[in-house]
DNA sequence: ATGAAAGCGCTAACAC
DNA sequence: GTGTTAGCGCTTTCAT
């Protein structure tokens, strides 16, 4: 309390003068006599003074906060996401708030209720995998409240996104499988309700009808991302009547914990089954075989998700779309079939 | 702006009586007539009426926000902290904004600042590696801001806290590989001036002394948490006159790494060199072989600092600690010594 | 160049 | 039970 409750009146009675003046004072840019001005910055700065940023938000009728709603910390994914904006929201004097929606429909819209209700300038989102319809996020625009979604978009609201090629370097991941040989490529998929799925899932699909490899249902896994049944469908894939010789998964935990089963049933990776996954975690350096993945940048999709809401708080009514390149890493777990 | 700009200003203007009566009914537990209350009620809802938290948090000088400042989301061990402290803080009311220092001393102290500055109610610290002085913690306790420190605590500062029991459980863990057959156990520690790095190294020195099995220096590994030097730390292990038989590591992700590079070299975990580690991640199970580690519990970290600072918030002056068991999960990367 | 006063949206002490 | 008024800390016309 103490040195905190210093206000702009203290200073004023201190040296005899209004309230108005000392304001000026301090905000640099109107008329003040000079001397005037070095008075009260020497009392400010020897009263440890410190302008209220709740009046300040009152006044001007903002926070200076930006919300960001993403389905886990503990996704490594949006957690470097999370770095990414914070770097930029702080180097612009933002500060962040963060919710998780824990993948809930749910949760996610009352995340929103309190990003709205905290009256933050800004919302970066990136929705959960249960989230179907977008009707929530309306409350955002009708109160024009500037916002931009990330990785999982909402397709059908008209905003700022920034995405990654999803499309583009599944079908370049299938075809580096194809390459090495294989031609029983199982999937393990994302719900198709998430547009990072849908499109991934596409582009291994035309990867495959390019090299005219048929999309078999039995090769292709629905997974969450929560990993909880992997071991169900590592059991599934390996009764097929016709085992898969590649398995493309949704990221590289599913992958991990796949090689360990097959491993364990003896099957060899990658001589019998070719395994890639999703994220490039630090982690498939070091597991057997090392694992070839994809290398997101999540941590740019933050920056260019925070540096596109902040040219919307300014001013800019411009709505745009960014892409973030993304690309494959080949490690042993792909190597070449011997045949 | 629409919907959003409604005040009871608005509503009172439009049912002719006062802001104050409107105010009143709206916040229920003042006296106000029963149909008047209905009326503004109802109008309100039509009006689609919000009321403004700026505006509150002036007049009550409080924001209903948590300041959190930890080293990284990307560690895994702090995003589920998050997760933690949310869950209670949002269940309580309050927003949570997020600091990472980046595990830099002056990032640290910036973070503090915005948080100061946007005038959170608490705030819950983990210090970063960096930090060995703490001097600018004294701005919260000056301003009387309530604050807790968890897992990396401050020891010079009289706050509440809550820890896990380092001591102990690496005592145990220590103890756990002597009674394999170990006795010349290997750690890759902290920095020492992590309070929780220190008291880990006390633990494992203490049970060797227990043991009567001497502290030798070449056996002790500083390492800080980004793990950049592992390979070069596991060579030197392997070309120690005496190689270890054992490697108690300061996180996973650390002795993953090692047993990767020890594997390359020949060297057989756990027959040759068992390998405990730190935090339970999910990837233990799954990699060769399944690997033993501790479980922190920092999820309940998260929900007790924040549990307790909440307290301190509703007016509590007492200082509390509270202790977080962690426990030893065994896995075939310390069975036994083939001897 | 400076002071007085209004107002941002809300609550609460004080009248009646 | 309800209206009037003041005030939270600050900025910003409008006078002077």
């Amino acid at each position: 309390m103490s040195s905190s409750s210093v206000t702009i009146k203290d200073i004023a009675k201190m040296l005899g003068i209004s309230k108005s003046t000392v304001s000026r004072a301090l905000s640099e840019h109107t008329d003040v006599n000079a001397e005037t001005r070095q008075r009260v910055i020497e009392v400010a700065r020897k009263l440890n003074y410190a302008p209220n940023t709740i009046a300040l938000n009152l006044k001007q009728q903002r926070t200076n906060i930006i919300g960001v709603i993403i389905p886990e910390t503990v996704n490594r994914f949006f957690a470097k996401a999370i770095g990414g904006i914070q770097r930029i929201a702080n180097l612009a004097g933002y500060n962040v708030m963060i919710c998780q929606s824990d993948e809930s429909s749910t949760t996610e819209k009352n995340n929103l209720q309190s990003l709205i209700a905290a009256h933050v300038d800004g919302v970066i989102i990136s929705v959960s995998s249960e989230t179907d319809h977008t009707d929530h996020f309306d409350a955002l625009l009708q109160r024009n409240i500037p916002v931009v979604f990330f990785d999982r978009i909402s397709e059908s609201l008209q905003t700022s996104q920034v995405v990654t090629d999803n499309y583009e370097i599944a079908f370049e991941g299938t075809e580096h499988l194809i390459a090495q040989g294989r031609n029983k490529i199982a999937i393990v998929a994302g719900p198709l309700n998430l547009y990072v799925s849908k499109h991934r899932f596409q582009g291994y699909a035309d990867a495959l009808k390019k090299h005219n490899l048929p999309l078999r249902d039995e090769y292709i896994i629905h997974s969450n991302f929560h990993n909880s049944d992997i071991e169900a469908y590592t059991k599934q894939l390996i009764n097929l009547p016709e085992r898969p010789d590649a398995v493309f998964a949704i990221n590289d935990y599913a992958a991990i914990e796949m090689m360990y089963h097959f491993k364990k049933h003896g099957i060899r990776i990658p001589e019998d089954i070719a395994m890639l996954g999703f994220n490039n975690e630090n982690i498939c350096k070091f597991v057997e075989p090392p694992l070839s993945s994809i290398e997101l940048s999540s941590y740019d999709l933050g920056t260019t998700a925070a540096e596109l809401l902040l040219r919307q708080i300014k001013g800019s009514r411009e709505l745009e779309k960014k892409l973030v390149k993304s690309k494959l890493v080949i490690r042993e777990s792909t190597a070449g079939k011997k045949s």
